[in-house]
DNA sequence: ATGAAAGCGCTAACAC
DNA sequence: GTGTTAGCGCTTTCAT
């Protein structure tokens, strides 16, 4: 358990004296240079895996001006600590994770304080990262602007604004609007809830999906019809429980996470309303607890693993170079109890 | 969108160069130096800023012998990507974000395949980091004592073992599982199925809190009764049918995860079995899921955030020079209607 | 109060 | 083939 400093660490100045030749040789030995011996680089390399050594990257880097690390930021209000719990967002830093292992970067994760997002820019100019993946837009598109403004090669996951001077990947929040709207309208339903925060630009754009399915059905979107709603679980029961203290006059509800959708379904139940019998809901990630629930949630799905591809090779674009335009990703529908397939008979 | 690289960086002899001073004076002016002319000082740090210049940390690191980043590793099995789904891990993740950005840390994450988890090592031995997190020990505690013996900073999640030279950091296993069992048995049931993979340190050890319970319950603990399921969901709902079929011959079952146990009742019930009635059912981390299937699932609560913080001054006070003891964290059971409080009449 | 110079651990011309 | 040398961008003696 102890594990004191002890002696400083091997260098290749080391490996050099113990073997008898120079650094330099020992540099190009270990990297493979043809140029060296067979023999001697034989040795040499035997040598330092005998005793341990690895090459110190940050020399390395410096001198190679290299550097293999992306940071990934997760923008944190310090109020609601939104970003750690929200199932979506997680698994998306995994997925990051794992695709940008594997293709050989590292990833440096760091919460950053969403009102100061641009001390993210320090990572990049401070040398620790060659570009940035924001997880989630939030309310800052100025000043992912501004980020972008800096000329870091930067990628976020979120909508597609206008004005926009950065590279988004995100999931097609209008059609997933329309899906789960169109889903409810299809179920006979005609008064369809929609519940988010539509501050939040990939809420606006699902809530433009809604009106889209409405307006396509002949109904015009009623406003009394659209309810605020935070991500956070707590927050959504409380806003959700006045709503229904206000009277229950809609059918269908369309949620913009699935955690949203569990506490609509728990706060029509505690007032007396059944589900999806009177009000028929849908919510939003498909995420595995979608499955989970009682009754099993119908839901928008987003696809996380190819969110964490396409984020990372929109960044490693950007790095070679090219002009990366922003980038929607499909999203489908997946129908389970909580809005069946079929309206009940 | 675009982001050529354009002009390389600003460096500290540019700042000089503008300022008309030396680049040694740029270096005191930005480090605050009180030996620097206020005047001239303000004014360097001015230009610094309004270039928006930052420090190059690659090179200041190299130069002070100093890095700031933590590796936090999840071990990776190449067959099935346990660690990315499992929301347990992920939190973890999240929580370790937060203690590490929290005292001023960066946090390097990295997936490595389980089978060389020694190229973990490489990570502090090539200067990348300073120390390492591991995220779960699951049957690598050989090449956890390796990386001991190689004298890294090492944390791990997981539980104590027998011959151990690792710090770990971990839940009350014996207890969680004592617990469920215990609550079990307090509900009538007598027959209390223990599922989970016991080649895993963690399961092994709750494991034997479920003997514990038996025992000072006056019952011999049946093998037969234990049922050797994997974490992850698809294998673990095929494990549970296949017993299923083979007779319910249990009123109890303690599973190992939250997802293992919303497992199990799905199973149970397509069996034709009830849950609580049949069978009650205790789950294991008390995720938020837990409030959302149905029936919401009692489960042995596991203190994530406290685990982040106990992993990372584990970690620092080892980098401090400090012995660290293993330490065992507290857990509680949270009860609910999978297996309620008290017996149904 | 400021500058010159050495060096952190490594790589890559350029010599020989 | 291998050694010598000059930096990568920064900090810090040691002078002045």
């Amino acid at each position: 358990m102890a594990t004191e400093a002890g002696k400083k660490r091997l260098q290749m100045a080391d490996i050099a004296r113990l073997a008898g030749v120079s650094v330099s040789t020992v540099s190009r030995a270990l990297a493979g240079n043809l140029a060296i011996n067979a023999e001697t680089r034989g040795r040499i390399v035997e040598l330092a895996r005998s005793l341990n050594y690895s090459i110190n990257i940050g020399a390395q880097n410096l001198r190679l001006q290299k550097n293999q690390t992306i940071a990934v930021v997760v923008p944190y209000d310090a109020k609601v600590r939104q970003h750690i719990s929200d199932p979506f967002f997680l698994s998306l830093v995994g997925a990051l994770a794992d695709a940008l292992t594997d293709r050989g970067y590292d990833m440096l994760l760091s919460r950053v304080d969403a009102d100061s997002l641009d001390s993210a820019a320090a990572l990049v100019e401070g040398g620790k990262a060659i570009g940035l993946v924001v997880v989630g837009q939030w309310r800052h598109h100025d000043q992912l602007n501004a980020l972008a403004a800096r000329r870091l090669p930067l990628v976020v996951w979120g909508g597609q604004l206008a004005r926009q001077l950065y590279c988004s990947v995100g999931g097609d929040n209008v059609m997933g609007g329309l899906l789960a709207t169109r889903h409810l309208l299809g179920l006979g339903r005609r008064r369809v809830l929609f519940a988010g925060d539509a501050r939040l630009p990939e809420v606006d754009l699902r809530r433009e999906g809604w009106r889209q399915a409405l307006r396509e059905a002949g109904i015009e979107p009623d406003p009394a019809l659209e309810l605020m709603v935070p991500f956070e679980a707590i927050g959504a029961r409380a806003r959700f429980d006045e709503r229904m203290a206000l009277g229950v006059d809609f059918d269908g509800l369309a949620a913009c996470s699935d955690l949203m959708a569990v506490q609509a379904v728990q706060a029509l139940r505690a007032a007396g309303h059944t589900v999806p019998g009177d009000v028929a809901v849908v919510g939003y990630d498909d995420m595995p607890i979608a499955t989970y629930t009682e009754p099993p949630l119908t839901s928008v799905h987003q696809p996380v693993l190819l969110a964490g591809e396409e984020l990372v090779e929109a960044l490693l674009a950007q790095l070679r170079g090219e002009a990366v335009a922003p980038r929607t990703l499909p999203v489908h529908l997946v129908t389970r109890a909580s809005a069946p397939a079929v309206a009940a008979a």
